[in-house]
DNA sequence: TTTGGTGCAAAACCTTTGCATTAGG
DNA sequence: CCTAATGCAAAGGTTTTGCACCAAA
C-alpha cells in the first residue's frame, strides 16, 4: 500500500473533467465511456471521446468510479460510494442497487486463506430483472 | 424452457474441434483464444483463429466453457464441470480452484430477492496470489 | 509561465462476418 | 452426396497512443 494514492495525482478542474462528473453523479447507473460521449454531445457540453475515456480511466484508479465489463467485453463505469460493496444489476435497465454482507466478505478471505492465497480481493455481481422491468 | 439446447446443436468432429477441447483439458485454467490459438500452433496442429474463436463460442453456448472477462477486456475460457460454481484465480499464474458455497448462493438468492429482482444470476471470482507464486 | 489536459486522427486490440473451399456423416 | 465446419481476408467495435494545441494554476 501507500503507492500515493490521492496526493499522487494532481487533478485540474477542467469543464470536461466536471461534466464527465456531473453525468456520472445524474445516471447513477454503469454506463458506458461512448454513452456518457454521446449523452454529454446532446446536453451541448461537447467533450471527446479519448478525453472521456482518459478521464473514467483516472477515475477508475482513484476509486472514484466501478467499472465492469459486459459480456461482449464493454467497459461500463458508475460512480459508487468509496467503501467496499458489490452490486445487483437489473439486466434490462441497468438499474443497480449496491449490496454487501459481512458473511460474503468473511467466506471469500476464509476460502483464499484455506488454499494459501495471498492478496485477496474478489468481485461479485449479481444479475436479474427488477421489479419496474418484470411487470 | 425448451429452447432446444442440446439436440438443437449438430456437432462435427472435426481435428479442428478436438484439438481445442484437449487443449483446453491440458490446461485447466483460463486462457484466451489467442493464446489457445498460439499454442495450438506451437503444437504443429495448427488450426484457424476463426476457428478457434467459433469453437469456444459454441462450447460456452453448450455451457462446456467458463468464460470470464479480464481488466482489459479479453474473454478467457477454461473448461468446467457442469455444474454451478465460482472460481479463486491467482492473479499471477492463472491457476484456477473452483468453489462454491450453499451458503453464498442462498445468500445471493435473498438479496435479489428482498429486492424483488427475478430470473437470478450471479457471478463470483475471487483474486489473489497462490503459494506458489507468492513464495 | 509551466505543465497537465484536450482532441483529432491513426493505430492497436480483440472479435466477428462474408464467402469460397474442405471434409465429416 | 449434403451440409456443417474451416480459414482467409476484411470489417466491426472498443480502447489507446502520438502529437500539436490549449488552458488551469
Amino acid at each position: 500500500m501507500g503507492t500515493g494514492e490521492g496526493a499522487g495525482t494532481p487533478q485540474r478542474n477542467t469543464r470536461q473533467r466536471v461534466a464527465v462528473l456531473d453525468m456520472l453523479d445524474s445516471l447513477n447507473q454503469f454506463t458506458s465511456a461512448q454513452d456518457i460521449h454521446g449523452r454529454l454531445r446532446d446536453n451541448g457540453s461537447t467533450v471527446g471521446l479519448t478525453t472521456v475515456y482518459r478521464t473514467l480511466q483516472s477515475l477508475a484508479e482513484a476509486r472514484q468510479v466501478d467499472v465492469i465489463r459486459t459480456d461482449d467485453g464493454e467497459a461500463m463505469y458508475r460512480r459508487c460510494t468509496t467503501e467496499h460493496h458489490h452490486h445487483l444489476v437489473c439486466r434490462r435497465c441497468g438499474r443497480t442497487i449496491e449490496v454487501d454482507s459481512p458473511t460474503v466478505e468473511s467466506w471469500a478471505e476464509e476460502v483464499a486463506k484455506r488454499h494459501g492465497f495471498a492478496d485477496i480481493n474478489h468481485t461479485i455481481e449479481i444479475y436479474g430483472v427488477c421489479p419496474d422491468c418484470a411487470s
